[in-house]
DNA sequence: AAATTCACCGAGAACGTTACCGATTCATTA
DNA sequence: TAATGAATCGGTAACGTTCTCGGTGAATTT
């Protein structure tokens, strides 16, 4: 069975004094003396003390934990994100309830209605992208409850932190400009998505600054797996009038691009240019390696956490929003010599 | 200011019934009326009632959370276990909190340290490689608290579960010399990690089956990254004698074999061949694409977490030590032809 | 010497919920 | 008719902690 934490009243008990003394003791210096905070201490060390944190949350209505809430797991840029994350909380002593909602709307709606709102201080989540309605951020938000939005961001007035989806768009895009190819190809997320809209528009305004050709066939919005990036470029490549480069919205989709076009030995970078977005330690493994813009995936989930943090200590924090910036980063599948 | 949620008492008063009744009402349909059940739901409904995990928790004494201890959630294999234990974490309604070691003994021993026990009902971890003392696991387990072991594990009496290490070992390296390589190295884990240990011995085992030869300068030591993997290639080139096969520890080193091959303009597979363990996405991006042990890294996930639960339902439920087959997966990187 | 301040401590209520025990009603049985 | 039983409900204590308030005794001031 299992056995009996001590509890500050073992302490008091032990020490002949009383329950309110002990807790003072515990956390602040305030109103006691030091003999008897040393003697505290000790005897809690001694009794092998742990604070029930489910008591502290009963009556200070708050607990250290924060709930993160995101599509998936088992990519490098969430799982980045998250470690930046878990850095911060760490240092602050918070505890991080992760949630996985398999990019699932309805999973996600389920996750959110049986959150423990009670012993939750705040909320960190980015959404799914299969777009619903944002009102059960919105309630929670209404309640009281901190949240801070990252890379999926909903449209809803709070904190948001992503990367500059627009301006690493636009340079990715003029990057293959550079370099010469002329019908360029967007493989993008999935639409009612913030972040494919503005990678999207990059791309455009950056065909439209240099009078390039902006073809609707050529904009082909799909998931983000290797796979659809494969079913993309198929695709594209059934077009009577082909592309020679393809911007995609990440690296997974490209490393599909690449692998079709190597497929169909098409030599990648020479015959055709491919940029992606994150900079996925895949992109350098692949050969021939792929050119990407680089996302701050540590840093956005450090300002992240520490966003929240600051909503929580203040009770009328201003929401803010940041946007960090990428890094085009190049490599061999751009590059014609 | 935060909202106050509706509590089982502001039901009650609206009812004008008790609270005893209330709390009654909301799980079991123990000494209730129908009637009186409808009512409470419905206004529980209404009031948008949220129970409170704080003070359930506190009066009995367990609550729905679950800590998940790992070395790091940034690559396939822990992220993709994870990914299993929440997702029957989910469908029984536990929540996970998440603790991200960094692989790094202290930090494991301050997260243990500071555990809130009193708010956990079991543990489900991987040790971090740096092999330490485990006491502190076993105070938590001699506690009643629940410990289940995945990969990593301690050397404890309690469930553990893993992949078959010393068949797959056994299996990658008979591969090898099915295919006429000769003299075969190891690129070994950290040493002090029990599968370390079971992957050097199924290595070995295969090489006395088949009378080749044991060279204590091919078995290396070191970490689990990509850059120890390259490193370890550096030295064993150093070599006079050298090996013409590698069998790596896991992917991520027989991606940097690869790499490090490749840099010296060796064709893997035809001169030097390489295999892994994992399964990680990565060996089949990389060209040549790499030969590997495919470890069933989500069922171990699944597995971990439906034995903790068996554990916290019953309190002396016997320890069992599963062990779960992994499979080879033939690729370019270890075929002569 | 009396009054005031200060440092320190204890008693008790509260947080939201459940567990235990007793009370009430109503129908059933001897 | 009285006693028994079942069904349903309420009162109260408890879980471990913090907070507010009031109460000591000693030190300082007037």
């Amino acid at each position: 069975m299992r056995r009996h934490y001590a509890t500050i009243k073992d302490i008091a008990h032990a020490l002949n004094i009383s329950v309110s003394t002990v807790s003072r003791a515990l956390r602040d210096t305030y109103d006691v003396s030091a003999d008897t905070r040393k003697m505290v201490l000790e005897m809690a060390t001694q009794l092998n003390y742990k604070p029930n944190f489910n008591a502290t949350g009963l009556v200070k209505n708050s607990t250290h934990n924060l709930a993160v809430i995101l599509p998936a797991i088992t990519n490098y840029y969430f799982s980045t994100v998250f470690t930046g994350i878990q850095e911060v909380a760490y240092s602050h002593n918070y505890n991080i309830i992760l949630y996985v909602t398999n990019d699932d709307a309805a999973r996600e709606l389920n996750i959110i209605r049986n959150l423990s709102l009670s012993s939750l201080d705040g909320l960190l989540v980015s959404v799914s992208s299969q777009a619903g309605s944002c009102e059960h951020f919105q309630e929670i938000i209404d309640d009281g409850i901190p949240v801070v939005f990252f890379d999926r961001v909903a449209d809803i007035t709070t904190s948001k932190v992503m990367q500059d989806d627009y301006n690493g768009a636009f340079e990715a895009t003029e990057h293959l400009i550079s370099n010469g190819y002329k019908k360029i190809a967007h493989i993008a997320g999935p639409e009612g998505l913030t972040f494919t809209t503005s990678r999207l528009n990059g791309y455009l305004d950056a065909l439209r600054k240099h009078n390039m050709p902006i073809r609707k066939k050529w904009i082909l919005h799909s998931g983000f797996s290797q796979e659809c990036g494969e079913n993309d470029l198929e695709k594209l490549w059934k077009l009577n009038d082909k592309p020679d480069a393809i911007f995609s919205v990440n690296d997974r989709k490209a490393v599909g691009v690449i692998v079709a076009l190597k497929r169909k030995n098409i030599v990648v970078g020479k015959e055709v240019g491919v940029i992606g977005f994150t900079n996925d330690p895949m992109s350098a493994i692949i050969s021939p390696s792929l050119s990407t813009i680089a996302e701050p995936a540590f840093e956005i989930g450090k300002k992240s956490c520490q966003l929240l943090l600051q909503h929580i200590k203040k009770k009328n924090f201003i929401p803010e929003e940041i946007i960090l910036p990428g890094k085009l980063i190049i490599r061999e599948s751009s590059i014609r010599s």
